[in-house]
Parts: structure tokens; C-alpha cells; sequence
DNA sequence: AGGCATGTTACAGG
DNA sequence: ACCTGTAACATGCC
């Protein structure tokens, strides 16, 4: 799922359902996650309150009382929804559907709450971990001390981007999606950046002119908050933890449109799809200088 | 059968 | 120590 839009309508849609709720009990079916889950510690929420979730790049940090924060990052296909005690049997319409035992197979982790639901983490490829530590070591965990400004926030401006480029030989999808320049980007929005701001993705950052500078920072924020307002993009099997599908995916120009017809009026060109750190690129190369 | 998939990071070499 | 590129992780779907 998850790039930052997503992941922070996750983070809202847990917020809704379970701030301030306890948990009663942690049943692990599988602790190979990425990181292998500390049972010892997962033991320790036990009994405990969730104070509340916040969103950190694509991680989401649950609260708790005493100082535990637990740290998840949904890597690839991680996600979250609730199986009410009552209704097992939920309509894969709204809610993800449970009730495919190859689904089920992927249930890896299930927090009982004291209102008689269970939150599921399901994950099928694994990518994703659920980590546990202290508030008081929350600025040098290994995998928040290097992220760099969030997208949406006034730190992530022409200044910063300018100051960071100066040096480095580096293509600027490449740097768009380092989550040391900026945090929260994927391959789908850096995809979908570009395009709207009309630079090519193998163009050197160093090389940007000023207005295209303006351009990336100005159509990024616009292109995240956009897709955190249709709650994310579904593709494949995304849903968020209510089982809402999202409908950027609707507003995709390029991603995983190649060979389409470009988008912009009176471009009769087709999509290119070409490889850039390894991952699959989008762009017409009319449109895109 | 082989390529591809919304991500991160350990590692190697400069 | 910094910069850059690559491989690896696990699973499923075309």
C-alpha cells in the first residue's frame, strides 16, 4: 500500500477506531515479519492504552502508556482491519475480505481490543515489521534518525532543496524518493511529480532550473494532499483499516501507463516505462524536459 | 517460465 | 566519513 497518503489515511482511520482503547491480548501466527517479532516485548502492551497514533514518513507510531511506542511500517503489502466478534463474516465490498483462506494465511499478527474487536496485521510479502521502543530513544531509532522533511511540511521548501542537490550527481526521481531528502515519496508519487512538473525523471537535480525547483515542491504537496483527501490510492488490494478504498489511482497521469497515450492535451505521444533505481519509470517524453 | 510488484537497508567500492 | 549503485528479503500474479 503504502506511500505516505496512504499511510496517513491508515493513521486516521485507526485514530477513529481504536484511540484510547486496551489491549487485551496479542496472538502471533507468524513472527517473520521483516524483523522477527520480540514476543517479550509485544507482551508488554498488554493491559496498556493506546494514547494515540501518530504517522512519521511511512511509518505509523502507536502511544501507549508508560512511554512504549510500537513502530510499524507496512513495507509493501502490510495492512491493518478489524474483525468484530459478532460479524466474522464481513462483505468484501467494504470490509477486506477475511474469509479466503489464502487471505487468512497472511493474518500474521492479532491485537484483541476491550471492545471486543480484533485488529489484524496481515501482510503477504513480509516487508513490513512491528518494532517496539522506549519514548525517551524516539530521535535516535535507527529507522527515524536519517529521514529527512516531510513532503507537507514548511521545512520541505526551496531553500532545502536547493542546499541538498548542490554536490551530488544524482538523477532527480532517484533523490525524490530518498527518504534522506525527503519522507514519505514512493515510486507511484514520484511517478506522478514529474509529470505534472513536467522534468524528465532522469534529469540530474543539480541541473534543475530554479522554476523547476518551484514546480517539484509546488505540485508535490499538492499531489499527496489530493490523494490523502480521496484516502489513498487502491491499487491491487489497498484498502485502509475500515476497508475504504481509496481513488487516487483514478487520477494516475503516468504510473503504469505505458504505451498509453499521454494525458495532455494535444500530446499524441505514448507513455514511456524505462528503469531508474531499479524501479519502474513513467514519462512522456514530449511532455517531460 | 520469467518478470514484475506501493520499500528499506546492508554492503561494497570509490 | 560521504556518495552511489546493487542485491536481498517473501509471496503472488500475470
Amino acid at each position: 500500500m503504502p506511500e505516505l497518503p496512504e499511510v496517513e489515511v491508515v493513521k486516521r482511520s485507526l485514530t477513529n477506531k481504536i484511540q484510547n482503547l486496551i489491549i487485551k491480548t496479542v496472538k502471533i501466527n507468524d513472527d517473520r515479519l521483516r524483523y522477527r517479532i520480540n514476543k517479550n516485548e509485544i507482551k508488554k502492551i498488554i493491559g496498556l492504552k493506546i494514547k494515540k497514533i501518530e504517522r512519521r514518513s511511512k511509518f505509523l507510531l502507536f502511544f501507549f502508556n508508560k512511554n512504549i511506542i510500537m513502530l510499524v511500517h507496512l513495507g509493501m503489502t502490510g495492512k491493518f482491519f478489524f474483525i468484530d466478534k459478532k460479524k466474522i463474516k464481513f462483505k468484501t465490498s467494504f470490509y477486506y475480505n477475511i474469509n479466503e483462506e489464502k487471505d487468512q494465511k497472511h493474518n500474521h499478527v492479532v491485537f484483541s481490543l476491550n471492545n471486543k474487536q480484533k485488529l489484524i496485521y496481515n501482510d503477504v510479502r513480509k516487508f513490513g515489521f512491528i518494532k517496539f521502543f522506549n519514548k525517551k530513544n524516539l530521535n535516535d531509532n535507527l529507522h527515524l534518525k536519517n529521514l529527512g522533511p516531510e513532503p507537507l511540511g514548511q521545512n520541505f521548501n526551496y531553500n532545502y532543496f536547493k542546499k541538498y542537490i548542490v554536490g551530488r550527481n544524482r538523477g532527480i526521481k532517484d533523490i525524490l524518493m530518498d527518504q534522506k531528502f525527503v519522507s514519505g515519496i514512493g515510486n507511484i508519487y514520484a511517478n506522478e511529480i514529474l509529470f505534472l512538473s513536467k522534468v524528465k525523471p532522469v534529469r540530474k537535480a543539480k541541473n534543475l532550473k530554479d522554476f523547476e525547483v518551484n514546480k517539484i515542491l509546488k505540485v508535490t504537496k499538492k499531489i499527496l494532499k489530493k490523494s490523502i483527501k480521496l484516502g489513498g490510492s487502491s491499487i491491487k488490494d489497498f484498502s485502509s483499516s475500515d476497508g475504504k478504498k481509496g481513488s487516487f489511482q483514478g487520477s494516475f497521469n503516468v504510473y503504469g501507463k505505458n504505451g498509453e497515450i499521454c494525458f495532455n492535451k494535444n500530446c499524441v505521444n505514448k507513455i514511456i516505462r524505462s528503469i531508474i533505481s531499479n524501479r519502474s519509470t513513467f514519462y512522456c517524453s514530449k511532455c517531460q524536459k
